[in-house]
RNA sequence: GCAGCCGUAGCUCAGUAGGUUAGAGCGCCUGAUUGUGGAUCAGGAGGUCCCCCGUUCGAGCCGGGGCGGCUGUACCA
């Protein structure tokens, strides 16, 4: 007795990784979004939705020995012991249903889709374990023109959303001549070990802007110790090698036809590595065709795109300016890549289907155009509210708001269970332009007050004496009944002049 | 995963060799200023001092373990 019963009480908070969204930035996203679609449309792709669950072994992510999913992704069984898993990507759960509607879609199928895909990693500032991707991929197009076409909608993309020429380029290159020079190095092998090395080759080039040359050579060579005393196991190439991987790295340029040039030499005879430079060189024609300079788009050799499915061309789409942030410099990097992918349809289907796609990281992009001030600003004019002055009279009120509703005029009743005074310092904080006011006299006189808060707003920095501010006119009007939607009309045009 | 730093109110933090009912600013809520946002004034809510174990008469403070956060690194379809 005496004690205090324990109540248990859930904290609240969001799970680590996840956020929530406000209004400006929801409404923020979707104006951005609408922008990248307008692209998307007019270059003729469609529009698909899948849903965010697929079956694990659908993902490509099962692991057999493990008999469970992998580690990476948010997975659960079904009532019948079936293991479910929250897409990672677009680009998988596209392959399933291509694979599923074969026969029926026309080749080459082409579509779009956005929305929010899951990952079950550490997060970051920046990096969350939700985030949403905008892709587009065309489905059964062997040329490499289908390459070129994403290449160049990218950059569109990035310009309508309004970044300038200048401040962003597309950086391509191609699976295949890498390829071809690890094989004109004589890194060559077979089975799992090289696999191994293959992929640490890839991931040392990757980490090229991060760790400068002198860290990537370390880890094609012997492997490097980090800061904190952690050592990374290197590739174990030979200082020869090295050089070769090293050349082609750096054989990036501000012209696309010498770039070509000098991956030919790097790939020696290696017959992959040349179609690879073939590609290459048709993928220009294309971009200069359609006027599409190098400041745009680039062919760079330290492009590798991550590791897995990536058979051709991979590109990435990289913001090149600099942002003052609170914390000081930010680069923004990459904010979307792709390529081909010509194996992913066949795991389920048998046959090879030549596909390629791009991707946006729409949650990267956001917070660059942030940085930017390129973010469209809200376009929504919050409500009009129309105050509850008397309980017995709210029928009143909500007439009052339809009147206004009716007149396309966002509109509402409070709701709250307030004074006067708080249904004021409501509709400051919703930032309404307006309140409309009928209380004991206005009823009596058959009229309503019209307050303009921003109005007021402006006032309430000149006075600072309290007797003052109470008996200055408040910026209010009063206006008879029937003249309410009339009244609000002038006041909501004065605020959309001035702006 | 590995390493380093950190963990007191919604936020930013204070907390005195371990010593009573743990504080400040801001924010939030209520009220006053004769039915009105700001200013001012008065009041109020909100804390398992991250958790557990230990040392001690006594732990926000000391020791051990855990959890969480930040930073770097690894992984990242």
């Amino acid at each position: 007795m005496g004690k205090k019963q324990k109540i248990f009480r859930p904290k609240a908070r969001i799970p680590k990784g996840l956020r929530d969204i406000p209004a400006a930035a929801v409404r923020a996203e979707a104006a951005m979004l609408a922008r990248i679609r307008e692209v998307y449309e007019a270059y003729g792709f469609e529009p698909l939705e899948t849903s965010a669950f697929e079956y694990a072994d659908a993902l490509g992510k099962f692991l057999p020995d493990a008999d469970r999913p992998n580690e990476g992704v948010f997975s659960l069984q079904d009532d019948d012991e079936q293991w479910l898993s929250l897409r990672y990507d677009l680009t998988a759960p596209l392959a399933r249903y291509v694979a599923e509607h074969y026969d029926g879609l026309p080749k080459p199928f082409r579509r779009y889709q956005t929305g929010p895909v899951w990952r079950n990693e550490k997060p970051g500032p920046g990096r969350f374990r939700q985030f949403t991707q905008f892709d587009a991929d065309t489905v059964g197009a062997p040329t490499v023109a289908a390459d070129a076409e994403l290449c160049m909608m990218a950059a569109d993309c990035l310009e309508a959303l309004g970044i300038p020429r200048g401040s962003y380029v597309m950086r391509v290159n191609n699976r295949k001549v890498l390829d071809g020079v690890f094989e004109n190095a004589g890194i060559t092998g077979e089975g799992a070990e090289f696999e191994a090395r293959h992929l640490t080759v890839m991931r040392a080039i990757d980490k090229l802007d991060r760790l400068g040359p002198e860290g990537v050579r370390l880890l094609l060579g012997k492997g490097r110790k980090d800061e904190s005393g952690d050592f990374t196991e290197g590739a174990h190439l030979s200082d020869e090698q090295i050089d070769r991987i090293m050349a082609f790295t750096g054989a990036g340029g501000d012209d696309r036809a010498a770039v070509c040039a000098r991956m030919g030499e790097l790939v020696g005879d290696s017959a992959r590595g040349l179609e690879g430079v073939a590609e290459m060189r048709l993928i220009d024609e294309l971009l200069s065709a359609g006027g599409y300079g190098a400041d745009r788009v680039a062919f760079d050799p330290s492009v590798v795109r991550g590791l897995g499915y990536y058979t051709g061309p991979v590109f990435e789409a990289e913001l090149t300016f600099e942002a003052e942030t609170e914390d000081g410099r930010m680069r923004f990097g990459s904010v979307g890549g792709g390529g081909r992918y010509d194996d992913l349809v066949e795991r389920f289907k048998g046959v090879k289907v030549p596909a390629t796609g791009f991707s946006i990281g729409v949650s990267r992009l956001y917070a660059a155009l942030e940085a930017l001030g390129k973010l469209e600003t809200e376009t929504v004019l919050p409500p009009v509210i129309v105050l509850t002055m008397d309980n017995d009279r709210l029928a009143d009120y909500q007439r009052m708001v339809m009147e206004l509703r009716a007149a396309g005029i966002r509109a509402e009743m409070y709701l709250g269970g307030s004074g006067m005074r708080a249904q004021v310092k409501y509709a400051d904080k919703r930032g309404a332009p307006c309140v409309v006011i009928e209380g004991e006299d206005e009823r009596a006189a058959g009229e309503v007050t019209i307050k303009d808060l921003i109005l007021g707003a402006q006032k309430a920095e000149e006075i600072t004496d309290n007797t003052e501010w109470r008996e200055s006119a408040h910026a209010q009007i009063s206006v008879p009944r029937a003249g309410l939607v009339g009244a609000v009309k002038d006041v909501l045009a004065r605020h959309t002049a001035a702006r």
